[in-house]
RNA sequence: GCGCCUGUAGCUCAACCGGAUAGAGCAUCGGCCUUCUAAGCCGACGGUUGCAGGUUCGAGUCCUGUCGGGCGCGCCA
């Protein structure tokens, strides 16, 4: 609808400059926006304000003239010119009642947009090593960076999900120690206890496992046990396949997927950290210094120079960071989304330093970020700090066991992930319209609850003929839910652009309660049938927008409660 | 000290690349239960958008400064 009003007022522009009333060409970056008042109609355009100046008129002297000329729409219903110069729309009722139609003919496919073309998009997200199960931080990660993929989906991208861990660094060697030592039953505050192990009591289970011979099977193949405590080697392998394990079991409890996990030494015995070190030295931004092998970072905008490969040897985390983007740009993906914790931050400036050292033609701002901020669990209203599996951090797993799947990744997903999170237990696990998990699901079961009182009455309801008097709703609370209904294209469009999932939860809930004020105030299943098949199919639309909504989110929509 | 994020009603959060009178829910207060889910419904109250400047037709939104909170400033990942 924005994009017909748009139209129309350049049809007005043009007009009036072939009459010469207007100068040509002149800038025509206007927007149409929904109306925040009902009083200013359904939506307002700006388009007088802005090009008042270069068009050499007052801005409502302009905006007079474009409604002059403005072509006849049967969508529109009223144009007038409010406020400084503002062009409001006021759309037809019928324009209300089509959309209705053309959600229920269009189903799943209401919201969907082509934008992406079919173009290969990759989300990578989560990609936490295999120290230790998901932790709350991860669990925001999983959330927000499939709801992003759905939303890319949504919006005709190709999309992959990738998850990349590093399965042989520092953390490796710390977690194959932490292990051995369990396995001596050396536990954490003993002597002997390495320093900085994980102090988790997973890592027990895990020792307890290997010394049991047991087999675990993780990123398609088994790795057995072999009990011997002495072999650190083995343990290491063990302990990486039962955490990956573990960590599988978390996603899959989250009904996460993905497409492709990415292993950190693949990087290096396909000789692909190798292949960008010598590349980059031949692109002339690298130097030695203190032993070191240095990347002047400086030259892309970072505030220092970084170290690429260490006075001891081996290289630093950034270094196959750089290889691993370099094989997304080399495997076609011309969009790349890199969901992150805020803390890893100082990543972004390093990896696109070293992607623009290389000179392969990458676009500066590619990859894309999007970083979320941390997660305060609380419960009672004190904050929650612990689990029993991983000691000193909650795990994904507690919430997903206590709160439920749907609403943690309901509350996980549902703000904005550049602002700090408050997960409060206690309304997540309320069954009442105080969450608004609950509040959305609950409107998709009435729904639901009202065809089960047709059957139950022997009713029949006649869609057609529902479709057809669409004209018999013209309350206020069917008024709000024809308008609701019509906006979640451009809630879609907008949540996918600027890649925030939140705005879906935030309509979700706008949605919910235009239905729920509705139900609350007229009944259904009545004996006026024109009336009632009327009601049944504004409702059905509402239906099939809560569950597309719902399915973006990953959230179920669940037919009773 | 430097960089990034953030500060909106008592609390948790919205506000669509600058738009008109800043919106919801909870809490509080006042009304409502023979009817499709009362696990609810309706209404009221609640704000100098941390503070001070600036940009312009217009600023919660952009710029500068300042105060408070978070994260990061390794030859760790």
């Amino acid at each position: 609808m924005k994009d017909f009003l748009r139209d129309q007022l350049l049809q007005a522009l043009a007009a009036l400059q072939r009459n010469g009333s207007v100068p040509d060409p002149i800038p025509t970056a206007f927007t149409i926006e929904r109306t925040r008042s009902k009083e200013h109609g359904d939506f307002a355009a700006n388009a007088a304000l802005l090009m008042s100046k270069p068009a050499g008129m007052k801005p409502r002297d302009l905006a007079q003239a474009l409604v002059a000329v403005l072509p006849a729409a049967a969508q529109v219903a009223k144009v007038e010119i409010a406020g400084p110069g503002f062009i409001n729309f006021f759309l037809s009722a019928e324009a209300y009642r089509a959309q209705v139609r053309s959600i229920l003919e269009l189903g799943a496919a209401y919201g969907r947009n082509n934008a992406g073309e079919g173009r290969k998009a990759q989300i990578e997200f989560v990609s936490a090593n295999p120290t230790g199960p998901l932790h709350v931080g991860h669990g925001r990660g999983a959330a927000v960076g499939d709801c992003l993929a759905r939303l890319l989906q949504a919006t005709g991208w190709d999309v992959t999900r990738e998850f990349y861990y590093n399965d042989a660094g520092q953390q490796i060697a710390n977690l194959a120690l932490s292990t051995q030592a369990r396995a001596r039953g050396i536990a954490p505050g003993d002597t002997g206890w390495p320093e900085d192990g994980y102090r988790g009591d997973y890592i027990a289970d895990v020792a307890r496992a290997y010394m049991a011979g047991d087999t675990v099977h993780a990123d398609g193949h088994d790795v057995t046990g072999t009990k011997d405590a002495d072999d650190l080697d083995a343990i290491r392998r063990f302990a990486v396949a039962a955490l990956r394990r573990e960590q599988d079991l978390d996603l899959r409890a989250f009904a996460v997927e993905f497409d492709v996990y990415y292993l950190e030494s693949s990087l290096y015995t396909d000789g692909k950290v190798e292949q960008t070190v010598r590349q980059l030295i031949d692109a002339g931004h690298t130097y030695e210094q203190d032993g070191a092998l240095w990347l002047k970072t400086t030259d892309f905008g970072d505030d220092k120079d970084r170290v690429m490969r260490k006075a001891q040897g081996g290289y630093t985390y950034f270094l196959p960071d750089i290889a691993y983007h370099v094989t997304k740009w080399q495997r076609g993906f011309g969009r790349v989304i890199n969901e992150q914790g805020a803390d890893h931050h100082s990543t972004v400036m390093r990896v696109r330093a070293g992607l623009q050292a290389l000179g392969l033609g990458i676009p500066k701002g590619w990859p894309e970020y999007v970083l979320h901020q941390m997660v305060t669990v609380m419960r009672g209203g004190e904050e929650v700090k612990l689990s029993k599996r991983a000691g000193s951090y909650v795990t994904l797993r507690d919430l997903i066991d206590e709160v439920g799947r749907d609403a943690t990744r309901w509350f996980l997903a549902a703000r904005k992930s550049d602002s700090q999170l408050t997960f409060d237990i206690d309304v997540a696990r309320a069954q009442s319209t105080d969450n608004p998990v609950y509040y959305v699901q609950m409107a998709h079961a009435r729904i639901c609850g009202v065809n089960r009182q047709m059957q139950e009455r022997g009713l029949n309801y006649d869609a057609a003929n529902g479709s057809a008097r669409l004209d018999r709703l013209d309350t206020a609370h069917e008024q709000a839910v024809f308008v609701a209904l019509s906006r979640f294209p451009e809630v879609v469009e907008v949540a996918a652009t600027n890649l925030e999932p939140h705005v879906i939860a935030t309509y979700l809930t706008d949605l919910a309660a235009a239905f729920h004020g509705w139900y609350n105030e007229y009944h259904f299943v009545i004996d006026d049938t024109d009336l009632r098949d009327a009601r049944l199919t504004l409702a059905a639309a509402v239906k099939v927008v809560l569950a597309n909504g719902l399915d973006l989110l990953g959230v179920g929509a669940p037919e009773s409660m």
